[in-house]
DNA sequence: CGCGACGTTGATTTGCCTCAACGATTGTGG
DNA sequence: CCACAATCGTTGAGGCAAATCAACGTCGCG
């Protein structure tokens, strides 16, 4: 159940077995069902989340109504609400797992503990933190600069998996633009092709 | 010359005097003249700048040569390569002075000295990337789901300061629309209001 | 003074959206 | 096990937000 996890630690910061344990002694698996949400917009708990297995979208309604898609984070991702992290306000984050879902949970209260008594999980996270803003300063730069089949292309080829598992319709809101209009973009490349 | 980056520092964690005098010998002094670079893409140092006075943008230049720019970093902001850390891959970002400026800059190289000596700075620069991160999905939700008009009516109630020291067509390239655009966009909310 | 940087305005074009109708597939309760 | 409803993807017609191109006025500065 830990081997997954404890590998990610690895590669950022090295552990004693004491520091191990207190670790997993924290951690809480959880199991999420297919459609179910792991958090709802307007809950108030902050928590940060592994996942062992299966896949959660995160994703945000605005004022408008509209849904922009943050993630599809599968196997040894972390997620979690950075919002819910800095200030109290409510989340306005969904969670929804788009398959049967494995994870570890640990909340915010156990996660400052655990920086208080074993420090270097602080550089783990902002090592994580780090990666995932970096990404997402290359997403807001391909958003803004970028026409739509650029995207597609982009997102395709740095996440080849993720087409097969989620409909196609998510992937349209992930990018940002229509479900039939991603549609008409396929077509067109698949007539390029050929 | 360290009091603002001092204050700044309070607010995260607290040091004791030693703490203090080793950080504030890692930091360099370093004058911008308006219209120069701290750093142009391509360059690979990789470095952290508390800005004490004056305003920088910071901007990418992508493949099909569009501007984007990430932010007007003003008085007691934190500028940096964030794409520089993780790897040591070149930078793609530009930081350009558009006033005359005063930083205090840190190089990666010390700053992994720092985290070392007084691991209470992983905290830190933890919460300051937090902080910037989620500013960032802020922006690209608004950039994916908003019209340009609510962004940039959001701009300037969030950032009042930043279109009295920055030209319209930057707050433009900012926003992600055409200068001409925006002329107009503001051409129609003048006329809204009388 | 003259040049370059900046902002405005108008005409035209285009990338993408919305709406609507229609197959194909899946899954679920009777 | 079938029937019917969801869910999902496709295609077409029309519309709108924002881009592009071009011309022009204004200011600050060397």
């Amino acid at each position: 159940m830990f081997t997954e996890i404890d590998n990610y630690v690895a590669k950022c910061i090295s552990l004693t077995e004491n520091e191990k344990e207190y670790f997993h002694s924290l951690l809480n698996h959880q199991s999420v069902k297919k459609k179910t949400f792991l958090q709802q917009a307007g809950e108030t708990c902050g928590f940060e989340a592994y996942i062992i297995k299966g896949c959660i979208k995160s994703y945000y309604i605005d004022e408008n109504g509209s849904e922009v898609i943050l993630h599809f984070a599968v196997e040894n991702w972390w997620i979690g609400d950075i919002a819910n992290f800095s200030g109290n306000k409510k989340s306005t984050l969904n969670l929804e797992a788009l398959e049967d879902t494995e994870l570890l949970v640990i909340n915010i209260i156990d996660k400052e503990k655990l920086y208080e008594k074993v420090p270097k999980f602080e550089r783990m996270f902002r090592l994580m933190i780090q990666r995932t803003h970096e990404t997402m300063m290359n997403r807001l730069i391909s958003t803004m600069a970028k026409p739509a089949e650029e995207r597609y292309l982009e997102f395709i080829s740095k996440y080849p998996s993720i087409p097969q598992r989620v409909p196609q319709h998510l992937i349209a809101a992930y990018l940002g633009i229509s479900p039939e209009f991603l549609s008409k973009l396929k077509a067109k490349l698949t007539k390029k092709k050929s």
